[in-house]
DNA sequence: TTGAATGCAAAACATTTGCATATAC
DNA sequence: GTATATGCAAATGTTTTGCATTCAA
């Protein structure tokens, strides 16, 4: 019995599927795939070359439109931020954001972690920090109440 | 003598350009001024249409122009991720990410802290946390060695 | 059978680029 | 005067959408 722990978790989706009323294809169940045994964070067009040999037909836009899907079903999620266009800060104190799923607001928010981010990561040795980015994303106490 | 702060600021602008060789234009001041007086982390678009009524000939690819010179001359800097394209992960395991800004790696990085974020944020009632996305941006060992 | 997913083509959207003109220095 | 920045127009690159067909349930 091999690939276990792709097999757990294409069982997952499946049941997922079900729940959600999606149909199980093809092509969601190799695009997971793709995802799930790549370490390098592929986007949409690398995801389309690397099934395109299992899945000869898929089209680009077939695998945006299940990424979104996959998303919705919490099985993978984006490591960019949710945000579609650039927005810019010119306050260099040390803070972090907080971005409304429902308003779609950007609040400042000041944790005292984003310092002990670098100092970890600097004493780990994992690279040369240039910045760091705190994104918390999640619903803000003005959307909370509402329904 | 009002808006000292940004006065300062606008003077740091200003000496920067000089250094970096770059021409001090009402188009750069204006749109510096209007992200730093902008509490809404302004994307181009809304900048253009802010900066209009005092530069009315201006054009939205100045903007992108000069978002880019400010960035450089670390005047601003972009909320969003540095990444142009949405990248994909599979893995729940909470980790955080390491974007090398030389050759375009995401690298998991394990740390401690972003559980505390979320207790943070939790404890102080920002909000109601889905889920807190560490970007560290920076130079992975492999490229330090590098020119 | 039937409604959802796909493939194709075209559109939409943010952002970038080429080039002639305007402007800071 | 000269090199850089700008405005305009067109292009680029990613992502989305409309629609007829295919396919999972």
């Amino acid at each position: 019995m091999q690939n276990t722990e792709l097999n757990k978790k294409l069982e997952e989706l499946k049941l997922r599927c079900k729940k959600a009323n999606l149909r199980v294809t093809k092509q969601r169940l190799e695009i997971y795939k793709a995802i799930f045994e790549s370490k390098a964070h592929p986007d949409a067009e690398t995801l389309y070359n690397s099934i395109k040999n299992k899945v000869p037909n898929v089209a680009l836009d077939t695998v945006y439109r299940t990424l979104t899907s996959l998303e919705n079903l919490n099985m993978v999620f984006r490591v960019d931020s949710l945000l579609a266009k650039a927005r810019f800060d010119a306050d260099y104190t040390p803070h972090s954001h907080f971005l409304c799923t429902k308003c779609n607001e950007i609040y400042d928010i000041f944790l005292i972690t984003a310092q002990d981010v670098k100092n970890e990561v600097q004493k780990k040795g994992l690279g040369e920090v240039v910045d760091v980015n705190i994104q918390v994303r999640g619903i803000c106490p003005k959307c909370s109440g509402k329904n």
